[in-house]
DNA sequence: ATTGTCTATTTGTCTATACAATAATACTGC
DNA sequence: GCAGTATTATTGTATAGACAAATAGACAAT
């Protein structure tokens, strides 16, 4: 019997968690409908006003839909879950790199399809993440838009599953997350790293340094980028002139790199700066020690933030579409697609401007 | 009478509908206690089911709670309203200008208190604003921090009424509209305008001109700091070298501004630059003909922004702070501080680097 | 072919009644 | 004074029955 009428559950209740059960485990389907209060009251011996209470609650909580003499129907959560216009985007720093730019293509995307963007700051930090995470579900979100912080995998992929365990998706917007089969829109770190690298050599240029930070996925692609093209050219790398250090940096932190990097210049001509904010860094730090770029030291970034005072060759990130394309895949998840985890790769484009000088 | 029998809308309608109008004319006010469902039975001559299917519906939109034993009770709005812990920023376009600061200080703040923050491009037109309007009315904002947009006063203030008709307070962020009581924070633009014309007037410039957009009411208080800061002097304001148009502008229609004033470089010796941007833009274009800064002409510009590259003397506005205090602004009114509209003024600061030649 | 009417079914509204659960308050016994 | 007990008002749960309103679908009239 579906009803125990000794037990002290109230029995509406007994009947609506019954029906509950139904649905959630796909015995009552989305735009099924459910027996008629009628039958309802045949099924379990209750009285229909007993029953309406039941059916009453299922109605005001999104799970049935009752149509007057057509019989209640079951909702598709997934559809309702849709009503609900509200994405999440955590962004380490609005204010730094290409994170304005980004958002701005996510929340044009999104306001073209009616949607809203939460913007949360994450510093890099998982600690501000996961405060942020809490916040999010409670304002019902209907989907993430991540830019995976500087912190080790496991801290990730616990944020994440926050999200997952509650179905609401996640896509990861440039970095990605070694491991883990989540959605993730990003450029061809890899190619772009490899061509820049290519057209250093092409330049004249054989010793060649390299600074980034390797706790970003897109770096650490960079990285293979610039050591594959040193080895189709048959450069032996050396490691004296790499500087790949993990970590959540400050400008102070990579100012010290920096610094330690141009003492020594004599074993170089040009440095790969693993994004355009080191190569500002570089370059004023390079100016404040006298040095001409690209009279002494040949230079080039990744990324083409606009600078308009500073003309650095570059690798041009298409991230207004990186950001109109995350909120794409995840507008199409909130809507019901599912399937493989899929990964989007947009292409990059050498922006050749004045900061490489040419050695042949 | 309360209900009429007769009437063809259901009588737990018009007894809910009676309880609705008395709690919001307060009749019954927070915490009050409603009559007893007996109490109301003897009111309306209605059964107890259809009391407690009027009284139950208000339960569930949240207007009355009900306690076993004591009695039903009217909710306090605010308090629930307080539950909702979204807030709505609209901002001219978050990769320009002073935009990303502004909204890490306000973003910030609102993670501090456990809110969100629901980000909006306007791009300075009334048409993209309304229409996020009616989106974060549907995401149910307690609050909205607005820049309003370069057009006409009536366009802004259609916009504002939008929520305050709903009880949703609003707060004007740097720029304000003129002859609406509503609260704002903002820098003090004349104060500012006129220590950076008064700077130039001490560096020898007694020939100075400006370049600014009248649309924004921040601009047009610079322009009167500018103003004040000549008479103080004795010098006259020579108007072919006032450049102050209204719209909201693109770079290229800054750019036409820009060259005509610089083919009439003979009339003056030095440039206040509205904002930084149009600094910036002056800058490059000026560098183009050939003609050094500050050695051909002076130029200061407003905001601060973080260029690293161009060393411009400009005053220096507390953005972030201007965010922060954007936001604990409408805070204290989603909590329920009503009284006059308040103004918060912060102060800005003149940062002296080397775009300025002095003349004596 | 379109429009109107009827019928059966289902949810919507409403009454009258009963007992249960809860908790503030008064009362009782020590 | 204080712990336990009884009282009682109030909402919570439940039943049985009735009529109203809407509407899909069948059927009739135009």
């Amino acid at each position: 019997m579906i009803i125990d009428k000794s037990s002290p559950i109230p029995q509406y209740f007994q009947l609506q968690t019954w029906l509950m059960e139904q649905i959630d485990q796909g015995v009552f389907r989305p735009d099924d409908q459910v027996p008629t209060e009628k039958e309802l009251g045949q099924l379990t011996g209750l009285a229909r006003a007993t029953i309406r209470q039941a059916v009453g609650n299922l109605v005001n909580i999104g799970y049935l839909v009752r149509h007057r003499r057509l019989g209640t129907y079951v909702l598709d959560r997934k559809k309702e879950n849709g009503k609900r216009t509200i994405i999440g985007i955590l962004i380490p720093d609005i204010r730094t790199g290409y994170a304005p730019e980004l958002a701005r293509g996510a929340e044009d995307e999104a306001a073209r399809q009616s949607h809203s963007l939460i913007l949360c700051n994450t510093d890099d930090s998982y600690i501000m993440a996961n405060r942020h995470a809490d916040r999010l579900i409670e304002a019902q979100v209907s989907g993430i838009i991540f830019i995976p912080t500087a912190n080790p995998v496991e801290r990730n992929r616990l944020f994440i599953e926050k999200f997952t365990r509650r179905d609401i998706p996640v896509v990861l917007a440039d970095r990605t997350i070694p491991g883990m089969a989540v959605d993730h829109v990003t450029t061809d770190n890899f190619q772009g790293a490899l061509d820049l690298t290519s057209y250093l050599i092409k330049m004249g240029h054989r010793r060649i340094a390299i600074i980034l930070n390797s706790a970003l996925s897109t770096e650490r692609e960079r990285l293979e980028g610039y050591q594959a093209a040193l080895a189709q050219n048959d450069i032996p790398v050396d490691p004296e002139i790499v500087i790949a250090e993990a970590g959540p940096f400050s400008n102070e932190h990579y100012q010290e790199y920096i610094s330690s990097l141009l003492d020594r210049r004599d074993r170089y001509t040009a440095i790969f700066a693993g994004h355009d904010r080191i190569a500002r860094l570089i370059y004023s730090t390079a100016r404040d020690l006298g040095l001409d770029i690209p009279g002494d030291i040949s230079l080039v970034g990744y990324d083409d933030l606009p600078f308009t005072t500073f003309s650095l060759t570059t690798m041009l990130q298409p991230i207004y579409e990186l950001g109109r394309e995350s909120l794409k895949l995840i507008l199409s998840r909130i809507r019901g697609e599912n399937g493989e985890p899929r990964r989007i790769v947009l292409k990059s484009n050498l922006v050749e401007r004045s900061s490489v000088k040419a050695l042949n």
